[in-house]
DNA sequence: TCTTCGATTGTCT
DNA sequence: GACAATCGAAGAA
């Protein structure tokens, strides 16, 4: 089952937490590949100074300020490119960076776009799990809910609550507090009982 | 295993 | 002109 398009339209931080264990569709004609979401990051609004809202809309981040459940895609560091859901109400700046999927699926096409690097590397960093699954700029925008968009979340397998830890966000050293500590990074490990799929990998 | 550092370009001040 | 929601190679330990 597809993600609605409700999901979205909670709080920044509640949407970043529940992603995890969601399965990230990444389709291609008729072939695709697929991982579960196991780290994310919220990013909210105009008074979040570590999010690129923070200076108010402008060409680049203006898809944040859009419908929730499309995705806003960036680059940054003149080479990597960051997949974002976005969340909250319609208008409100509110984002989740994708940081960390497990593949479970496609893995030829994601072993060809991650040649040479050891499998656990594979998608284990928000500009690696692009590159794996071939995200860039023409998906800015892409609707997430859609069944047939080329990139899509659907619900996958359970993570329970209480195996959920957080942290501050990665990345953003250079931003004052309160907003650098905000426990805004959600993250867990593969759970055991999905060890056979994990082993295939 | 850990730390340091260069790569490379779009975006905004 | 500064810097970025990063990666991975290389070197040290």
């Amino acid at each position: 089952m597809i993600l609605s398009r409700d999901f979205y339209r909670r709080s920044v931080q509640t949407v970043a937490r529940d992603l995890l264990g969601r399965r990230l569709i990444r389709q291609m004609g008729d072939i695709s590949a697929a991982g579960y979401i196991l780290e994310a990051e919220a990013y909210d609004g105009e008074q979040d100074l570590a999010c690129h809202a923070r200076r108010g809309r402008t060409p680049r981040n203006a898809m944040m300020y859009g419908e929730a459940g499309r995705a806003y895609i960036y680059f940054t560091y003149g080479m990597h490119w960051m997949l974002n859901c976005v969340c909250g109400e319609d208008g409100y700046p509110a984002a989740v960076l994708i940081r960390t999927i497990h593949p479970i699926d496609g893995l030829d096409m994601i072993s060809k776009n991650r040649e040479g690097i050891k499998k656990s590397l594979w998608c284990n960093g928000p500009a690696k799990l692009t590159k794996a699954l071939g995200i860039t700029s023409d998906l800015n925008g892409i609707d997430l809910c859609d069944p047939l968009s080329p990139l899509r979340i659907e619900e996958g397998i359970d993570i329970p609550l209480n195996t959920i830890n957080t942290s501050a966000r990665v990345g953003i050293q250079s931003t004052p507090e309160p907003w650098l500590s905000m426990p805004w990074r959600f993250y867990a490990e593969m759970p055991v009982n999905h060890e056979e799929e994990f082993s295939r990998i």
